[in-house]
DNA sequence: TCTTCGATTGTCT
DNA sequence: GACAATCGAAGAA
């Protein structure tokens, strides 16, 4: 079942959480490639000081400010595609990072894609997956509600409060707090996933 | 136009 | 644990 838009109008942060159990699927040449996300951050406006929104406007994060259920994917470090889900009100620039899934289906796509990689760290970072269901710029703004899209995001598990770890986000350079500190990393550890990328 | 640096990963020590 | 890879966006000049 596909997660519907206003799943994701809604604070970023709570979207975040609910994010995690839900089934991120890709569409490869007909056949489903799919993974339970287990990992994700909140970026949440112009004013959260790590949020690419925070100088205004560009042409690289304007699909933040578009329609909350939407792809943002940019690129960065020169060789990676990173993916997020807009979240809040429609023109509200808030994105979710999505930074590491769990393989159930099209594992032999993401082997492939993976090839030579251990298979605990097919999808344990966020460029980590994005290489893992060949998702690149390609797909921004990509509308994730969307049924006929090569990519979108079903219902998928629940996971309990206790399962659920949250720390300050990371990777974030040169971010002042109270940004910096702000719990706003969530992780799923549970027995359904146990043995995996954690 | 020039400079800095990034929501990271893989490799080497 | 340290660091190179690699390039485009953003900000300064």
């Amino acid at each position: 079942m596909l997660l519907p838009r206003d799943f994701y109008r809604r604070q970023v942060q709570t979207v975040a959480r609910e994010l995690l159990g839900k089934r991120l699927v890709q569409i490869f040449d007909g056949q489903r490639a799919a993974g339970i996300i287990i990992e994700s951050e909140a970026y949440d406006g112009e004013q959260d000081q790590a949020c690419h929104a925070r100088s205004g406007k560009t042409a690289r994060n304007a699909a933040m400010y578009g329609e909350a259920g939407r792809a943002y994917i940019y690129f960065t470090y020169g060789m990676h595609w990173m993916l997020n889900c807009v979240s809040g009100e429609d023109g509200y620039p808030a994105a979710v990072l999505i930074r590491a899934i769990h393989p159930v289906e099209g594992v032999n796509i993401i082997q492939e894609n993976r090839s030579g990689v251990e298979r605990k760290n097919w999808c344990d970072g966020p460029a980590k997956l994005t290489k893992a269901l060949a998702i690149t710029g390609e797909f921004n703004e990509f509308d994730l509600c969307d049924p006929n899209s090569p990519l979108f995001i079903e219902e998928g598990i629940a996971f309990k409060d206790e399962e659920v770890q949250t720390t300050p986000r990371i990777g974030i350079q040169n971010t002042p707090e109270p940004w910096l500190s702000q719990p706003w990393r969530f992780i799923a550890h549970s027995p359904l996933v146990s043995g995996d990328s954690l």
